[in-house]
DNA sequence: ACGTTTGAGAGAGCGGTGCTCTCGTTTCGA
DNA sequence: TCGAAACGAGAGCACCGCTCTCTCAAACGT
């Protein structure tokens, strides 16, 4: 215990949490209503706590979340390093703050590109939700490279902050499919997969989320999840480098045909 | 410049470098013989930046990228932190040098598994790559989290150093799918992609890389390299969970389905 | 209305970090 | 052999996360 107090032994994901326990949902209830009849004192620290998040923002779209400190956000707030531990017990709760906010925002993002399209039009849909993804993620680098990229050693996310809004995204896309299954606009082999410990798996999700898609599609769905986010990662960290498209946005769009055909929306 | 001296700048990506330009390889010819006829004294340095390698890869292995610090390893080295200046010019250069191994570390990965595959079994190659990536990653998550995930803050990583081994997987990969296609195990629709500037980009793709295969495919292949990392990334990351699969494997075969589909091999 | 509790902020301090500078010493090569 | 180059040590600077104590004012209870 005498080495570094945080940061040495910060070394778990921010997503461990937002496994795939979208079942249970309504533990989320944290941060009550903002300002409802409240003593000025409290009314303050719910401002503080705003100022906090905002420039906690500000400071990992500029520098990254390496270099998130709580030192600089306490100057850009005016006050002394230590005065911020009242309000944030650790740069590790700092970065739930941020990753819960992150979630929050790109789960907003998906569900107002999805007002755009009609719930009839499956491919439509799973096409607005990867383009969602990929443009709220080239506009915040930092915050999604904060929940999709690295593990931050040793930071265990509290799951109970954190698998509500990071199941968003995933949960809209199982709602297309099953429409989309629902609608009988997906054929699909409804034999079970193997092995059958997988099988197993797979037929938990899909009994704890209700599904009506057999197993092989839920396995497909798994797949297109991790495609779809793995073609944003590729271009958001800049793997394909900088000149070698014209327009990044042309291939994404060949990578959702891909995306929706391997799902049998095509 | 009176800010924090490297940290706080630190901000750009080890892969922008491992961006798409592997036809010209030639260039990555660092690292002379390690010990030829050399004066005590260099043989003496190569020793020691070797031991500064390893115990970088020691310390990055347990504790992460983040927890690197110069000053452990000068510690682990029996030296004064400011010794190892002598070595190695920043930790931002530590970390190129632990990426340049780590991408030779898994390229060799790949041509291991690769060299037990019949190489007419083009669905063959392709699965034992994204196997071999997978158990790579798996085995060095934080080492594969500096590769894969998200971009240090303001480093930029000197693409002589990293193009070369950065680009292995993807070479290895776009050599079965020209193998595959040259055999005619590929039927692909040979017209070009739209819009025209995408055709272009890709066209150009091909020519640099003396490709037979249709833009499509390439476009197609760059889409099944993303997605492979993706899964992996998915996986490595824990995105899925901890208690979600039995066994994480099974689900990968059926995304390696996916991934062999997806560019007609299936 | 008044004492008491509680919370906010300041300041000092600890050990850690990256990095620079200087200063002796050792070694190499011409 | 002797000057130059490399090497290691040490001090030091500015920054970091975090803890502790102290003061002071606001809020609360009686």
């Amino acid at each position: 215990m005498t080495r570094r107090p945080a940061e040495s032994k910060s070394s778990a994901h921010i997503c461990y949490y937002c496994s795939l326990m979208w079942f249970d949902e309504g533990m989320v209830d944290t941060a009550a209503e903002p300002s409802a009849n409240l003593s000025p004192r409290a009314r303050a620290r719910q401002q503080t706590m705003r100022d906090i998040v905002r420039i906690g923002r500000e400071h990992l779209a500029t520098d990254g979340a390496a270099a998130l400190s709580l030192r600089a956000v306490a100057r850009d707030l005016g006050l002394v390093s230590s005065a911020v531990y009242r309000y944030v017990a650790s740069r590790d709760e700092l970065l739930t703050l941020l990753v819960v906010d992150g979630y929050d925002e790109l789960g907003d993002a998906v569900d107002a590109a999805l007002t755009d399209v009609d719930r009839a039009d499956h491919p439509g849909r799973m096409r607005a939700i990867g383009r969602a993804v990929r443009a709220w993620g080239l506009a915040e680098p930092a915050t999604y490279a904060l929940l999709f990229g690295s593990p931050v050693p040793g930071y265990e996310a509290p799951a109970e902050q954190t698998t509500g809004p990071g199941t968003r995204v995933v949960v809209r896309l199982v709602e297309v499919w099953e429409d989309a299954w629902q609608a009988g606009a997906i054929t699909a082999d409804e034999g079970a997969v193997s092995p059958r410990r997988l099988s197993r798996d797979l037929a938990r999700i899909r009994r704890q989320m209700g599904l009506a898609v057999p197993e092989r599609l839920v396995a497909r769905g798994l797949f297109a999840w991790a495609a779809l986010f793995g073609c944003v990662t590729w271009e958001v960290f800049g793997q394909y480098g900088s000149a070698t498209f014209t327009d990044p946005a042309d291939l994404f769009e060949q990578h959702l045909d891909a995306l929706v055909e391997t799902v049998g929306l095509g």
